[in-house]
DNA sequence: GCCCAGGGCTATC
DNA sequence: GATAGCCATGGG
C-alpha cells in the first residue's frame, strides 16, 4: 500500500481490492452517504468519532481519503476498514466452503462475485450495539435517518464546514442522562427503552464490553450482550460481527432467511465457514438485498 | 392505502 | 420448543 499527502488528505494506492460503494452501502454501518458522479464514487460520513471522506475512480484502484493525515490513515483507518485482511483468500474459502449438495445453484460463488470488494469494518462497540438495537422491525433508510436524528441532538459538534456540521455519536452516559421519554421524541418507538437498558447496563458493567471482546467461544459474547432487554440472537450477532470483530458471528435476518430458504435446500451450517462465517453471510445479505435478479 | 422492515417480548399451546 | 400477536414508525 501506498499512502502520500495531497491537500486536505491523502491518496491511497493498493487497497487490494476494497470498494467503498458496495462496503458503505452493504447495511452494516449507517452513518455514511454514498454520492458519485460518472466515473467516481464519493463516501462521507462519521466514525470513530471523526468526519472522513473518500473518493473513489469506478475501478477502484485510486482512493481519495479526505480530513485524514497520512499518519491517521496508517494508525486508525486501516484498521477500522479492515485493510490488513487479504479477502482474495477470505473469499475463496467461502466460495469451497460447501458441495453441491449443500449449494446446489453455486449461490456462494455468485455472492462472492457480486458482493467482491466489501469489507467488514471494525466499528466502535457502543455505536454497533446501539444501532443494531434500532435496526429490529426496521428498514435501512429509516434506521439511518433516526441515527442521524439521535447524533445530531446527543452527539458533539465534531467538524464545522461548508456542507454543515458533522455530530459525533452519544455516549451511554449521555443517553441515560436523557431518557426514554426525550428519546421517543426521536421516533425511535419501542426501541426507546431498549437503548436505555443498553446504556445502563454498558455504564454499570453489567455488559461488559471487555468479556465480550475476550469471550472463549462466540455463543458466550452472544449471551453477554443478551443481557440486554431488545438484544436477542440477531442483534447480538449484529453487534458481535461488526463491533467485536467476531467475524464467526453470523447474523440471521429477514433477508437471510430468504436467501438460506431460497438457495440452500438442506440448510446452511455457519460452522462450514469457520471464522469467515460473518463475511459469508454479509455477502449473501449483499446479494439477496441487493442483487435485482433474485428479488 | 398497504405491506414490510438487518426482531424481540409475552402469552399460550 | 414452537408459534401468534403485538410493539412504533414510515419507506417504497
Amino acid at each position: 500500500m501506498f499512502v502520500e499527502d495531497i491537500g486536505g488528505g491523502i491518496h491511497v494506492v493498493g487497497v487490494g481490492g476494497f470498494l467503498i460503494r458496495k462496503s458503505f452501502d452493504c447495511g452494516q454501518c449507517f452513518r455514511f452517504d454514498l454520492s458519485g458522479g460518472a466515473d467516481f464514487v464519493e463516501a462521507w460520513g462519521v466514525a470513530l468519532g471523526r468526519y472522513i471522506g473518500f473518493r473513489q475512480n469506478e475501478s477502484g484502484d485510486e482512493l481519495f481519503v479526505y480530513n485524514c493525515s497520512a499518519e491517521e490513515f496508517l494508525g486508525i483507518w486501516v484498521d477500522y476498514l479492515s485493510l490488513d485482511v487479504d479477502y482474495s483468500e477470505v473469499l475463496r474459502v467461502i466460495e469451497n466452503a460447501a458441495g453441491a449438495d449443500v449449494d446446489p445453484r453455486g449461490v456462494l460463488k455468485l455472492a462472492a462475485e457480486f458482493g467482491r470488494g466489501i469489507r467488514i469494518f471494525r466499528q466502535d462497540p457502543w455505536e454497533a450495539l446501539c444501532s443494531f438495537i434500532i435496526s429490529q422491525n426496521n428498514n435501512i433508510p429509516r434506521i439511518k435517518k433516526i441515527i442521524a436524528r439521535l447524533c445530531e441532538r446527543y452527539g458533539d459538534k465534531i467538524f464545522y464546514g461548508d456542507s454543515g456540521v458533522a455530530y459525533s455519536f452519544p455516549s451511554p452516559e449521555r443517553l441515560v442522562q436523557k431518557g426514554a421519554d426525550e428519546l421517543r421524541e426521536l421516533k425511535v418507538g419501542f426501541r426507546a427503552p431498549y437503548i436505555i437498558d443498553a446504556a445502563e447496563k454498558v455504564i454499570s458493567g453489567e455488559v461488559d464490553f471487555n468479556a465480550v471482546k475476550g469471550a472463549g467461544s462466540l455463543q458466550a459474547a452472544i449471551d453477554e450482550l443478551c443481557k440486554i432487554r431488545g438484544v436477542g440472537l440477531k442483534v447480538a450477532s449484529c453487534a458481535a460481527l461488526f463491533g467485536f470483530g467476531r467475524s464467526d458471528a453470523f447474523p440471521i435476518d429477514v433477508w437471510m432467511k430468504r436467501s438460506i430458504e431460497r438457495h440452500f435446500p438442506h440448510g446452511l451450517d455457519p460452522l462450514s465457514f469457520g471464522e469467515y462465517a460473518g463475511i459469508a453471510q454479509q455477502l449473501l445479505f449483499y446479494y439477496e438485498r441487493y442483487n435485482e435478479r433474485y428479488r
